[in-house]
RNA sequence: GGGGGCGUAGCUCAGUUGGUUAGAGUGACGGCCUGUCACGCCGUAGGUCGCGGGUUCGAGCCCCGUCGCUCCCGCCA
């Protein structure tokens, strides 16, 4: 029912040649042509329908679904009789036309049917804790412990073919582009930055750890300083973080790559083609960004959108309008001197107070804001005039400014985001952004809309902690000449603070796909770097000793990324959650409720691994 | 670690203000039916209302605790 009917991968069936013990046909390949043919079939019942005369079984496979019928009176029917959801059949008989008032249109089958003349149960099936046949939804949990009945289910069998099928297209795509594919270790060392590592303890080491790659970042640099050119790997990567819709626990894939000699805009034309073409090829009437997509340096997105990963198919903009509330006609003291955003609501005079209403208390309550203030632009003889709670402190002349900032008209409102802190204001305008436009409904369906994010903040200030942490990726180049940069005090803050990176996302609806960046292939300049952050010297020598040394023998410059494939899959599937298009995936208990992982170790293992489990004492 | 939502038959759900014996659909089982394709009709079985405690004459419903699932925040260089 979900796989090209044509495709088959079984011997051929010639009359006279004894019958292939399961099957000569799939159960989604017989066409008017077979009329006559004696065949067989082997699948799962996907349907049985008793009219006491005449029995209908509706077998499946992973091609389709043909319809197959026997009478009472047959020598089979017994054997069919006592079949019920889910068994496995093998069923031989003659496919015979159906009369014209009894053809399926919906079935690609639908014009024929098998006439049962022998019968054989493979398989028996418990009554089911999961139906097979329907669409609706059941508990995570069910559908995770019979993850095997799940996939037979028609949506779930045809995300994880696409899954299959987006590889494949993105493999032939990369070698296209003259990368080669290559396998890095998945038992590593630990690497000190980012995630919690998944460790493995070593047998022959005692006391000792491996730890599952996060990313192979550091094994594709050395590719590079080996001289392979252009990388790339379908790569699993392990993280133990805490799991959401779009994040699973554990485990994922990225199309991981790396390219030598390459400046970040050569990086954007080998990465582009790739995302274009991949979903193009699958985009079913959807429209998707032409390369070369918008670059859209990160400060300007985090003043335009709110956010580092903006939807663009959100037509709404934000402005900053501080400088307007610190005008001295506008009397509304509670926002001066802060960081104002504005987020326009195109045509939103026309909508009740409630509208209002709701996303003040959504500001208030989910985002632990004062509130959302907002002013209505009407139109009051000729001239534009404010409506709102707020509006009254703020003068025509004032007003008219905010207007032309915001590029709002007549008809329009404007929202509020206003914090002593930049990054929380131009944060809430940013969520603000994404609520009022889907409450509008301004978020146009059936858009693959691409952007580029350049231009990443190298370091930025821990106040917790009170130190220079890296923003994103330590590993990047400093857009510093180079001198300079070693000559930083590291106290410098203001400095440190406005250097950029090499470094980039891409993003396709709202949904950062990968970060990725151009390298510091420099030893001293990543010395520095790190010294900047608060290594010192010998840890960053030690923690990075493979890299670091190599990186000594001649490396070239060189830079990369990473697209997540499961989130790929779920943004071509037009799903939201990760485990739709994840074959085995884990609950976000980061447990496997088939499989029972994770599980106990016996005592011998971990004897033999030199291992004591202290367990944390119950509350 | 924190916050929200959910938990009633194998499965999907309903269950009024706290009031008799907790219902429906689907699946299972049995019977009838020769053209269905979500076949139809009749019947039967199936319940620790997640678990524990409390309030009450009386709790699926209210309160407290707890467990499970899920979504979000933290976290994810």
């Amino acid at each position: 029912m979900t796989g090209p009917p044509a495709t088959r991968h079984i011997p051929p069936f010639f009359e006279g040649i004894a019958m292939h013990a399961y099957r000569t046909h799939t159960c989604g390949e017989l066409r008017k042509v077979h009329v006559g043919s004696r065949v067989r079939l082997s699948g799962w019942v996907n349907r049985r329908r008793d009219h006491g005369g005449l029995l209908f079984v509706d077998l499946r496979d992973h091609y389709g679904i043909t319809q197959c019928v026997i009478e009472p009176e047959a020598t089979a029917f017994a054997t069919v009789d006592k079949a019920r959801s889910e068994w496995v059949l093998t069923l031989t008989g003659t496919v015979v036309a159906r009369t014209e008032d009894t053809i399926n249109k919906d079935l690609p089958t639908g014009e024929v049917e098998l006439r049962i003349e022998e019968a054989s149960v493979q398989g028996m099936a418990l009554e089911l804790p999961l139906p097979v046949f329907g669409d609706l939804d059941y508990p995570e949990d069910v559908r995770l412990k019979y993850r095997f009945l799940d996939l037979r289910r028609e949506r779930l069998h045809k995300n994880i073919t696409l899954r299959s099928k987006v590889i494949s297209s993105i493999r032939r795509r990369m070698i296209e582009q003259g990368f080669t594919e290559f396998q890095t270790p998945i038992l590593t060392a630990s690497s000190p930055e980012g995630a919690r590592d998944f460790l493995v303890p070593s047998r022959i080491h005692p006391g000792k750890f491996y730890a599952l790659p996060q990313a192979p970042q550091q094994f594709k640099q050395l590719i590079m300083v080996a001289g392979f050119d252009r990388y790339f790997q379908i790569a699993p990567c392990f993280r133990d973080e805490d799991a959401r819709a779009d994040r699973s626990p554990g485990e994922f894939y990225q199309l991981d790559l790396e390219m030598s000699f390459v400046t970040q805009d050569d990086v954007f034309a080998a990465v582009e083609p790739v995302l274009h073409g991949v979903f193009e090829e699958f985009s079913e009437g959807r429209s998707v960004s032409p390369a070369p997509f918008p670059r859209i340096p990160y400060d300007v997105s985090m003043l335009k959108y709110g956010v580092d990963k903006p939807d663009l198919r959100n037509p709404i903009i934000i402005a900053d309008v501080s400088s307007v509330f610190d005008r001295e006609d506008v009397v509304f003291k509670a926002f001066k001197g802060k960081t104002v955003r504005a987020i326009p609501a195109p045509g939103a005079a026309t909508q009740p107070r409630s509208f209002f209403d709701k996303l003040n208390d959504w500001a208030r309550t989910d985002m632990g804001a004062p509130g959302l203030g907002y002013v209505v632009f009407e139109n009051e003889g000729g001239a534009l005039a404010g409506k709102g709670p707020i509006a009254k402190f703020i003068p025509p002349a004032a007003l008219a400014e905010m207007a032309a900032k915001a590029d709002v008209k007549t008809g329009d409102a404007l929202f509020f985001s206003a914090d002593t802190k930049r990054d929380r204001a131009a944060a809430l305008a940013g969520q603000a952004r994404i609520r009022i436009g889907r409450e509008l409904g301004l978020v146009k369906e059936g858009e693959f809309k691409f952007c580029w994010i350049v231009d990443f903040p190298m370091y930025e200030w821990n106040e917790d902690e009170k130190k220079i942490d890296f923003s994103h990726n330590p590993f990047s180049m400093p857009q510093f000449d180079r001198e300079k940069f070693l000559a930083l005090d590291p106290v410098d803050r203001a400095t440190i603070e406005g250097i950029k990176a090499y470094q980039y996302d891409i993003v396709c609806n709202g949904i950062e796909l990968s970060s990725g960046a151009i390298r510091n292939h420099d030893p001293d300049v990543m010395l520095k770097a790190f010294e900047i952050a608060g290594y010192a010297r010998e840890e960053t020598e030690q923690k990075f000793a493979g890299m670091l040394n190599a990186f000594r023998y001649g490396a070239p410059p060189h830079g990369g990324t990473a697209p997540g494939i499961d989130r790929i899959v779920m943004l071509i599937a037009g799903v939201e959650n990760l485990r739709e298009v994840t074959m085995f995936p884990m609950n976000q208990q980061a447990q496997d409720l088939m499989m029972n992982a994770p599980n106990e170790a016996s005592l011998k293992q971990l004897r033999e691994l030199h291992i004591r489990v202290v367990l944390p004492e119950a509350k």
